[in-house]
RNA sequence: GGGCGUUUAGCUCAGCUGGUAGAGCACAAGCCUUACAAGCUUGGGGUCACAGGUUCGAUCCCUGUAGCGCCCACCA
């Protein structure tokens, strides 16, 4: 293949397309990614957050993704033998959905299928769109092991989940019960706690109070309650037993409505004698409290619903088949006819909804497996308290503790087909149940006695053991050896408890160690008004369309394919600002962008226009910096950088080169990813492109001299180093740059680089003075409206000697950045020079016959002004008693020499307002 | 109801262990200067949400209030 450049360096602006993909397929040849067990550099593993087969590459996946690349990129430069094992999951409800509504539009009853034929299309689904999303990470330039992609049912892992059920199993830490369940009446099976999710303050509907008639009385018990269509499954009325309203009442049986079913009044602690009536209808099939009353009074439990949430044959004959939310209304009628209705009050109520399928959820008594995670939970968190695990950012620390300190049994079966079937097999006649990992030979004698558990498990269970069974697990493999536990977890803290605390969990019970030794939780990626991206709200940006560009119908498609309600407005908006589409940006404009937002905060908001503003800018400058830099490397001959021939804004150059490698290097370490950028971007745009590279322009009028030769040397360490320090964030760029400066081998397999000149605070602090008299002069000149192409002689009176000597070796770069005729040191003004003040020195500029005298006169009013303010407040600082008495004697000392040198300026400036006038 | 985060320039956000605030964008003025006008130079702009407290000194520490956001629990 061909090796990089790809790219033409006559183009004035960066273009990724063309360039990218090569780069990546030119990696995969260099065996780049590739770890190997057998080295004897420390490790560093990573395994990915595993996407759902069926999705494509978005903004979450981005921001995490560019995360880990950076890391893993910034591990092996540092000499790390660095495996990052990439690979998906079945997403076992949200597929099988995706792949039914497929089916439907084709015609295709998914259920009549049966469940191997079912099964079957999901596999194909599976096959030729499963691996979309990790052709989407390549083109983000994620550095995974492809030799190590794994899936979630590949025959390795489901025997993982198999062996972990069955250890579990057999020792006790999984049962099987007649529980309440959360169950979706739309994809028809039970969901754990975590799938289901709740509105903040509910969601607006009605509180009935409904009358019960007392047996043999003419009285009645008015009782509230906000799902009147579970009154078939009532089989009591609770009341407090302090109530005094009702105690006479205990024992008691009511009238059940619209049926002949007599329950009775019972005494229960959980009745809020507070709250509503005082009166608790109780359904113990249809409430998990209610459940828990059942239990306790021993009442019989009423299922008054199917699977899909219409109306069951325990309800009322001439209500079968109908809705429950349609029933809700007709009961309500029906009530109101008999006169049992009391009142009807509109009110904010909580409704659990399915996370998938956004279907209020029902609670469902049924036969299910569990796994009880109290024990599980205490060993992990043993292990947190020995430290063997670093959250970042901190505060996510007890928010993971709490969650095991309280976590309550995990409901792990689901009545669909695509997932791990559950490897439990019942006897026909005796219901003696039979776990093995491997059809027992009991069902293989006798199968027509046997039948397996219809169930799968829930697609989190196979997902707890993904750090150790993409190893191999549980077979002793070297990768296990090797690479577990892993190095550091970057995840969405919304699946903290889905997700990591799980594997914490299983990790620690099957192999005694926590999977990783830490945790990063990267902020959620909002858009620009700070409301999440989803694809239900068409507010997403899609990654893939700021790498490779999009015209605009392809920009309007998310938002059209949601039609949120505010869908016009959003639609004018974006044809407002990309009417044209947006032009790829490329994965480095991309990453850079994601990661200069990506602060400790708990979210980042993104819009088009930042992906421009940061990262295409970004990659554009250092484009058009290196194509100087490499005019400049091509026109003659380098050498050793010997320290002793440098001038002052050489060591500081380099100086401050140090200090990014440092920096970069400590920020992406400590996921301070803004950090980094931030420190690399003024190094290198601020620092190299508008003081370094401006100063060393003149020196190479003649290619050949020595000066020459030095700065070409500079420029090159400084050029090198940079593509290497910013190579982990921005691989692509950096890579064909390198090629672009004739290197044969791939930056990617470089050294981070070592510091070989130190920072030097001194020399720092003395070229900033030099920065701040360039500025001045430039300032002064512009206030003057003076052309800053008019080149102007220049005097300069240091006031001291340590002045005197730093001016002495910065005459030249003073020179060139200020555009000077000549800049002499004087001890006097010369006449007919203006003078501009400074902390230090005193400049005197010859404007001859171009200055407006008045103007001037303003300009150093307004100095003044801005140095008395200054000084007013630093002085009633020192005039402060208690500040001279307790403040630490240096602070003091600092604080009196800043006055004495405000106060010198501004007599100085007075002195010059005073020539001036006269 | 419990917990967490957040409030700093018009906008988006930095600000490490307390010594009177920074960047990018936007704005204004000037510049096609030996890579970059998608650039360069210079400038204007802030009661650091509010109220108390600790301190010589608070954007920073403590308490409280309010707005915004998130998580957990859930009273029929």
């Amino acid at each position: 293949m061909k090796k990089p450049p790809y790219s033409n360096l006559e183009d004035k602006h960066y273009s990724p397309i063309n360039i990218e993909d090569n780069i990546y397929e030119y990696w995969l040849s260099q065996a780049a990614f590739k770890p190997n067990p057998d080295s004897d550099k420390p490790r560093f593993s990573v395994v990915i957050p595993p996407p759902n087969v069926t999705g494509r590459l978005h903004m979450g996946h981005a921001l995490n993704n560019s995360v880990q690349d950076t890391l893993c990129r910034y591990k092996r430069m540092k000499g790390f033998d660095v495996l990052w094992v990439p690979g998906t999951d079945h997403a076992g409800i949200s597929t099988q959905s995706v792949v039914k509504k497929h089916l439907d539009a084709e015609g295709i009853d998914f259920y009549s299928l049966g469940r191997e034929a079912a099964v079957n299309k999901i596999w194909e689904w599976k096959n030729s769109y499963g691996d979309q999303i990790l052709g989407q990470l390549k083109k983000l330039g994620c550095s995974c092991s492809w030799d190590h992609v794994r899936f979630t049912m590949d025959e390795g892992l489901s025997s993982a989940v198999k062996v972990a059920f069955k250890k579990l199993y057999d020792d006790g830490l999984i049962y099987r019960g007649k529980y309440i369940v959360n169950w979706c009446p739309v994809d028809k099976t039970a969901l754990s706690d975590d799938e289901v999710t709740t509105k903040e303050g509910g969601e607006p509907g009605f509180i009935w109070q409904i009358k019960y008639k007392i047996e043999n009385t003419n009285e009645y018990l008015t009782v509230a309650t906000t799902r009147p269509e579970t009154i078939p499954g009532d089989t009591a009325i609770a009341v407090n037993p302090e109530d005094p309203r009702y105690k006479k009442l205990i024992g008691l049986n009511v009238h059940v409505p619209l049926t002949d079913r007599l329950i009775p009044i019972i005494a229960d602690d959980y009745a809020d004698k507070e709250f509503g009536t005082g009166c608790l209808k109780v359904t113990p099939a249809h409430d998990p409290n209610d459940f828990q009353i059942g239990v306790r009074h021993n009442l019989p439990q009423i299922n008054v619903m199917n699977e899909d949430g219409t109306m069951g044959d325990q309800a009322p004959a001439q209500y079968h088949g109908i809705d429950r939310f349609k029933f809700r209304e007709i009961i309500v009628e029906e009530l109101k006819n008999l006169n049992l209705l009391h009142s009807v009050e509109e009110r904010m109520t909580p409704v659990g909804r399915a996370q998938r399928s956004g279907a209020v959820i029902e609670y469902r008594l049924s036969d299910q497996w569990f796994v009880q995670m109290k024990p599980l939970a205490k060993k992990a968190l043993l292990k947190l308290d020995q430290g063997d695990l670093n959250i970042f950012p901190e505060r996510w620390d007890s928010v993971f503790r709490h969650w095991l300190e309280n976590t309550r049994d995990w409901c792990i079966s689901r009545q669909i087909w695509w997932g791990h079937q559950i490897p439990a097999w019942y006897n026909k006649t005796t219901n003696e149940i039979l776990v093995d990992i491997d059809t027992p030979e009991e069902v293989k004698n006798n199968p027509d006695s046997w039948v397996q558990d219809e169930d799968v498990l829930d697609t989190w269970f196979s997902s707890a053991l993904w750090p150790y069974s993409t190893m191999g697990w549980p077979e002793d493999t070297i990768d296990l050896r090797t690479y577990y536990p892993t190095s550091v977890l970057s995840t969405a803290k919304d699946i903290i408890y889905f997700w990591v605390a799980r594997m914490v969990m299983t990790g620690v019970n099957f192999l005694d160690k926590v999977p990783f030794k830490e945790v990063y939780f990267h902020p959620v990626v909002c858009d620009h008004k700070g409301e999440t991206m989803s694809k239900s709200k068409g507010n997403g940006i899609d990654p893939l369309h700021i790498i490779e560009g999009a015209d605009v119908v392809t920009l309007e498609r998310p938002i059209r394919d949601a039609r949120p309600p505010q869908m016009e407005t959003m639609l004018q908006e974006l044809h407002k600002n990309y009417a044209e589409g947006f032009s790829a940006v490329g994965a480095d404009a991309l990453r850079v962008t994601l990661l200069s937002l990506n602060s400790q905060s708990q979210q980042v908001q993104l819009s088009l226009k930042k992906f421009d503003e940061v990262g295409k800018k970004f990659t554009d400058k250092l484009w058009n910096a290196s194509r100087f830099v490499l005019s400049k490397l091509t026109s003659g001959e380098t050498k050793e950088i010997n320290e002793e021939n440098l001038s002052l804004e050489d060591k500081w150059i380099l100086g401050r080169l140090a200090n990014t490698i440092e920096g970069v290097g400590a920020a992406i370490e400590s996921y301070k990813f803004h950090e980094g950028i931030a420190c690399f971007m003024s190094f290198f745009w601020d620092d190299f492109c508008d003081w370094y590279l401006e100063l060393t322009k003149s020196s190479f009028k003649d290619a050949t001299s020595n000066e020459a030769i030095l700065k070409r040397s500079i420029l090159k360490k400084i050029f090198f180093d940079s593509l290497k320090i910013l190579h982990p964030i921005a691989p692509f760029i950096t890579e064909e740059l390198w090629a672009h400066a004739g290197h044969a081998n791939p930056l990617c397999k470089e050294a981070y680089p070592e510091i070989s000149f130190k920072f030097n605070k001194e020399t720092d602090e003395q070229f900033l003075v030099v920065r701040e008299i360039v500025r001045t002069l430039r300032n002064v000149r512009a206030d003057l409206g003076m052309s800053a192409h008019k080149a102007i002689t220049v005097a300069i009176k240091p006031l001291n000697e340590e002045a005197k000597s730093l001016i002495n070796q910065s005459i030249e770069s003073v020179i060139r950045a200020a555009n000077l005729i000549s800049l002499s040191t004087v001890t006097e003004r010369p006449s007919s020079f203006i003078s501009s003040v400074m902390p230090n020195f005193e400049l005197y500029l010859d404007l001859t016959g171009a200055i407006d005298i008045n103007a001037e006169i303003e300009r150093n009013k307004k100095q003044i002004q801005k140095l008395e303010k200054e000084g007013s407040s630093i002085s009633a600082k020192l005039n402060n008693e208690n500040f001279i008495k307790k403040a630490p004697s240096e602070v003091i000392e600092e604080t009196k020499n800043n006055l004495l040198g405000i106060e010198s300026q501004i007599n100085r400036i007075n002195q010059v307002i005073k020539e001036l006038s006269s």
